[in-house]
DNA sequence: CGAATTACATACCGACCGGTATGCACGCGT
DNA sequence: ACGCGTGCATACCGGTCGGTATGTAATTCG
C-alpha cells in the first residue's frame, strides 16, 4: 500500500512538476532543484529517468504539452458534426481560461518565443505540436467547405495558420495585460474573422 | 581624435549591445559578460551606467524597443492623411523584415512573453509600449471610421488590439516556423481582415 | 535462493552568474 | 595649477546552476 518502486509513476511525477515549473518561469530559468523540491524527490531520481534537463523539456513538450493539445483541440474538432460552428465554439469557449493560464500564458506559445531561436530540437518538436493545431483547424476548415458552409474562394491553409497565430497573439498580450477581459474581447474578434469566412446566406 | 571620455556615448553602446543580447536569448538569458565583450568594456564602466542587470534591462524597453516602435508604427499613422490606407500598407509592409528579424522575433513579443509574469516593472513598462501601439491602430481606425471609410458599427478598441495581438502572434508563429513566407501569408490574411472592417462601396 | 539489474539517495564538482570593493587616470571647475 | 568628482578597469566574492560519481536498498530473473 505504501507503493514503493513505481518508477512510471515517479517519471509521471516529474514530468508534471517539470511542466509547472518550466510555465512558471520558461525552460531555461527554470530550476531543477525545484522541480525535485516539488516533487520531494532527489537528483539520482531525475537523472535516472532523464538524461539531461534539456531531455526533460523535450519529454514535457511531448508528452504534457503535445498530448493536452490533442485531446483539447485536435480531437473535438476532428469528431465534429459540424467543424464550423464547432470552430467558433472552440474559440468562444470560457472554460479552462482561469486567471492562472492568463497569467502564466499558453505553454506552447511560451516555449515556441523562448526556444525556438535557441534549440532547434526544441523548435522542431513545438513546431510539430503548431502544425498539428494548424491541420486540425485547415481540416475543420475545409470540410465547412466542403459543405458549404464556408465560401470557396477562401485559403484554408492560410487562414488556419493565421487563426493559429491570433489566437497564441491574444494569449500573449491577455498575459501581459493581465487581463481575462481583454482576452475575451480578442478572441471575440478572431470569432468575428472566422465568421467573415462563412457563406452570407 | 581618439574620443576618449564619451560616457553618453559609452552608455548608447551598451544599451545597444544590451539589446542586441537580449534580443538573441532573452533577458533572463542575457549575460552581462557577452554584453561587455561585445562592446569592449568592462563591469566596471556598466555599473558606473547602470545600477543592475535589471536597469540596463529597463532602460532597454525604455529607450530602445519602445523608441523603435514610436519611430516605425505610431509616428506614420499619426501622420497619414489617409490611415485606413496607411494601416493597410504599414501591415503589408516588405521592409525591415530580414531573416534575422524573424529567426529572433519581436523584441517586444519576446520580452512580454518571458517578463510579464516575472516581474512587475518589466511588465508594466512593456504593457506601456504595447498599449501605445494599440492606440495608435485604434486612432487610425477612428479616423478612417470619421471618415466614412470604416463601416460605424465596427468596435475601433477591440479591432485595435486584436490587430496588434494578431501581428505579435504572426511574427511568434513565423519565428517558430523560421518561414518568412508564413509570416507574409499570416499578415496577408491580417490584411484581410482590417479590409473586412471597410465599408463596400 | 542468490545474482544482477533497477530505482533511487547523498555528496560533491566546476562553471558560470550578477554584483561589489578598490584603484586609478582623465577632465573640469575654481 | 591643483583638487576633486567622473568614468572607467581589475580583482574578487557568494551563490546557484546542471551534472556526476558513488552508495544502497528494492526488485527481478535465473
Amino acid at each position: 500500500m505504501d507503493a514503493t518502486r513505481q518508477p512510471d509513476l515517479t517519471r509521471q511525477r516529474i514530468l508534471e512538476a517539470g511542466f509547472a515549473e518550466i510555465h512558471r518561469h520558461g525552460f531555461q530559468a527554470a530550476s531543477v532543484a525545484n522541480i525535485l523540491a516539488d516533487t520531494g524527490l532527489t537528483k539520482g531520481a531525475l537523472y535516472h529517468h532523464f538524461p539531461s534537463k534539456k531531455d526533460l523539456g523535450l519529454a514535457v513538450v511531448d508528452e504534457m504539452v503535445g498530448v493536452a493539445l490533442v485531446e483539447r483541440y485536435v480531437r473535438p474538432l476532428r469528431d465534429a458534426a459540424h467543424p464550423a460552428q464547432a470552430l467558433i465554439e472552440l474559440i468562444g469557449m470560457k472554460q479552462g481560461i482561469s486567471e492562472e493560464f492568463i497569467r502564466l500564458g499558453c505553454p506552447l506559445n511560451n516555449l515556441m518565443q523562448e526556444m525556438s531561436p535557441v534549440d532547434e530540437a526544441f523548435r522542431d518538436r513545438l513546431n510539430r505540436i503548431l502544425i498539428q493545431w494548424q491541420e486540425a483547424f485547415e481540416e475543420a476548415l475545409r470540410r465547412a467547405q466542403m459543405a458549404g458552409e464556408i465560401r470557396g474562394e477562401v485559403n484554408c491553409h492560410a487562414a488556419a495558420l493565421f487563426i493559429v497565430s491570433a489566437w497564441e497573439g491574444c494569449t500573449g498580450v491577455a498575459k501581459n495585460m493581465q487581463s481575462v477581459e481583454a482576452f475575451r474581447a480578442c478572441m471575440s474578434q478572431l470569432q468575428g474573422y472566422v465568421a467573415s469566412l462563412l457563406k452570407t446566406s
